[in-house]
DNA sequence: CTCCGTTACTTCGGACTCGACAGTACAAGT
DNA sequence: ACTTGTACTGTCGAGTCCGAAGTAACGGAG
């Protein structure tokens, strides 16, 4: 209740108040599973990340997990992934642009997340 | 298994960078679960909301899965429930103070989703 | 007295997802 | 020859989630 001026009087400017937020398919299906958000989040935080890195980051979660949400957000074109022809091999993710602005996003709500749920 | 050994060759210039955001068990569990965080944004929209507004509100969501994802913000204090003797029923749902701070960090996220995702 | 309309949920069965564990490919080191 | 290290992939069973349809309650219409 800090400001209420705009009264409910649809301002031409907000075209998408409340059903926009109804409509979400993609983005919030992919952040919605698991690991998703914590994962922009790590991988911007340690920059290129390599697999091992990242799956020592978090206590629990199966390769198979991590493998598959790292699938699904370079599809989605938030991570990039770039694999190095050595042996043993080395695969590096790190976030694009998008990845970048969406880690931006989510960093409040990680940040207020992680001190009450402590 | 050694633990807390901070022998990392990094530099500790971020406070609570990395290692927070993987214990996120309950919070982040919520959120992920399907139209919880559109929830807490459509609520926050439109104030004190019946159930069949909010069902309204969403072009496809079934009974039961808001039902139920209603019931897990409410057990979890981001909502509030208020029922009314009344027929035909009358329930409305609204913000609790922790569900107001949640729906203000979530709110860059699902505004730029929006934007992003038409 | 019987049927209908409204509202806020349940119930049910199928679909999807997750985690544990094991296995793969490859080369360098012992 | 055998072990080590990395980044996965495969399989299986358990758990979770989702949507369509049904339920309960009461006032009002006929």
């Amino acid at each position: 209740m800090t400001e209420a001026t705009d009264d409910r009087s649809e301002p031409s400017d907000s075209p998408c108040d409340v059903d926009c937020y109804c409509q979400l398919n993609g983005l919030m299906d992919l952040l919605s599973r698991r690991y998703a958000m914590q994962l922009i989040c790590v991988v911007g935080a340690i920059g290129p990340a390599r697999y091992g890195e990242i799956e020592d980051t978090f206590e629990s979660v199966s390769s198979s997990t991590l493998s598959s949400r790292l699938d699904d957000l370079v599809d989605a074109g938030y991570l990039s992934r770039e694999q190095y022809a050595e042996i043993p091999p080395r695969v590096e993710y790190d976030l694009t642009d998008a990845g970048e602005e969406l880690c931006r996003r989510l960093q409040p709500l990680l940040e207020w997340a992680a001190d009450r749920d402590v």
